[in-house]
DNA sequence: AATGAATGAGGGTTCATTCAT
DNA sequence: CATGAATGAACCCTCATTCAT
């Protein structure tokens, strides 16, 4: 029966609508954490935001902590999806999916002033780094060893002699980490493009038989 | 004037204690926030730490925003003076000099996750505290400069065609800035010692006349 | 009118449920009231723990004030229906009903920790609650003309001299209050059965043709 | 050195100011719960009675849990001392000292209705129960045995056989904590003198060569 | 009739800052 | 100078009540 596949319609409409507060709440804070830091987010200009009254945010989210959480819970899964479905459609080499992870980094969806602000907010605040590390250990992992795994495939492809695959995989993960802050804190007038240059120059000079300045070699 | 050239003697001492009590309080405050985050530190912890009543810390700060102002001063000018004195006492070559910079930001003294945690606590709410920025910049804008400028005669000692003094400068200095980063996370298993094999890695990569993996060729 | 007489059948099942709401929900109260106290009992734990929605007690009391109200006349209509039918099946003699109203007191059905505990709730709140103290008084004006009564009975029939009725009535009524508060404290390893031996036990002190610790004389 | 004798003034003088505080705070308390419930007293309120900024109350209680453990703790105190001055002051015989534990109970400076409130809203609320009995346990226990062992005693004195000093001390105790009760909620129009005299009605009853309606027996 | 999402007032708690001593 | 008691604004959270569906 059409009843059993499809839920009643005011129900799937008010999850729905649940569902889209959340996601409002969540893109408030965002922007709260960016504009006036950890400290200085509180959940009354949070609610204000997002057009709601104060009481929305713990009647989804029960507590700040809980809202702070979801957030960066939000942050790691789309970045989780956004490099997941990166690969999947990559060209076939590991180059070319190595050359998209890159990309993605610096792409303007999330590369965002306001969502790094709200990562650095996460890392550099002692009480919120084991949350960090509870929620995003394993996904942070999985990430590491796809890239390591890229980065031997390219190695082994380029019989690049003397190229330790562990070393260029940690230098590429702390190099756009440290790009990303360089970004965040307008440090060495650093852009998204300029730093995603940089980070080619560093492929091209283990692997430049793969990498130019500009990216994959075709 | 006399007064100028010798202070009244108790003069100078009270003086000199008023030093030690701000440098005390800054202490207490670099533990505190690696201890507990930015928005954790409130005055009165800080004050007992240092072994003192509260009401010091407005006598000496003039307010709480001050005082940690005041601690990311001492941070910078530490690391500052850290190192113009590295440079000042590395080899005369500019390879040896640019192994000392590299070297100091892997020594205990600096790289110690204390000072590490505050150092991103700073950064991770530096976008929404203009001061904070400033002092970052103005941090930096030496260092980048003593950076770039080392870059810059390696290359030209070394005669390496196609290699970008800016963009290796910007490199080095996002490599450990996001090596920092991981080890203060704890992320990649990453330690201080792996770090500066990882950033001489980087460094041998662009100027394999000059550097191994080990450091500065001899 | 028929109306009257007989209501209409939907309308009456209606009714019906409608009274059954009600109760769920005094029923919910009173154990959460003998849970979490006064103060810690709020409207969505006693929905829920009735099984219904949050709406419904507003719906059916108006207020929190009212449902709080209402549980505790649906108390003491339940006390005196107690004592009444207790009276009407006792034997012919005062003694004898005096004695039922004493066991009455401490029969597992009204004795009960859950119920002794929202009557205390109830009188330790009373005082700054005038519909309380005035639901209270109302159950105790009836039951202490009865007791009254009964107590002068068993004088006039015993020729008891030098006793007074007011005096005995009161104290007796007393009595069972500081019984019920230690049983609820679990004061003095105070248990219903002892209580009713000690309430036997003063009845037999006033009354010695009459009562032994162990009830009514024969 | 009289220095050392008495401390040093300003610091004794403050000692002394903040105890002022604390027993301020704890008299505004007993007013407030008498007044407004356990459930309607609020630290704001308390603190303003007694004259100060809320601020004050977490300074000296830390938590508003706390101040109501401080005031009960307050009465408990209040109550053993003076039982134990009682007995002390009592003549020598058993009888007189149990007619001045009867006293003491309906005496204006402990059976005032303010106090008499707190005590009630401790017992009544569920959540509190736990903490009274943490914290008057034991001095419960102590005051039952002593009023058991006087029990004894004047069984013995006046040869009252079947009398069972275990029955006639918790028969008194209930007794009291029952007519408190009346006396609270305006019961039976109850009055401490009438309290007192049905007190002493039942000790003339179970005692008679000892007590009259009116005391004890010279 | 029934639901539960939404509101917003109210309360406890923290803490930077002030100030009498 | 130095102390720490005192203040009160700001914040998070709870929850009775309302109301659209």
């Amino acid at each position: 029966m059409k009843r059993n596949a499809a839920q009643h319609p005011p129900l799937r409409r008010r999850q729905a609508a649940k569902e889209q507060r959340r996601l409002q709440l969540i893109k408030a804070t965002i922007d709260a954490v960016a504009r006036r830091g950890f400290a200085g987010t509180n959940i009354s200009d949070v609610a204000r935001a997002a057009g709601m009254s104060q009481g929305m945010v713990n009647l989804h989210f029960e507590s700040k902590e809980k809202l702070l959480v979801e957030t960066l819970r939000f942050l790691a899964d789309e970045y989780k999806s956004a490099w997941e479905t990166a690969l999947e459609r990559a060209g076939p080499t590991a180059a070319k999916k190595l050359a998209q992870l890159v990309e993605l980094d610096f792409t303007p969806a999330l590369c965002d002033r306001r969502k790094l602000a709200v990562w650095f907010a996460f890392w550099g605040e002692a009480r919120s780094r084991p949350t960090y590390l509870r929620l995003c250990k394993q996904r942070d992992q999985e990430y590491d060893e796809a890239l390591h795994g890229l980065c031997r495939q390219v190695i082994v492809e380029g019989r690049y002699k003397h190229a330790d695959a562990d070393v260029i995989a940690s230098s590429l993960a702390a190099l756009t980490d440290g790009l990303w802050m360089d970004i965040l804190i307008s440090h060495r007038s650093m852009s998204a493009s300029r730093a995603r240059r940089i980070s080619f120059a560093y492929l091209a000079n283990v692997f430049p038989g793969h990498f130019t300045d500009e990216g994959v070699v075709a």
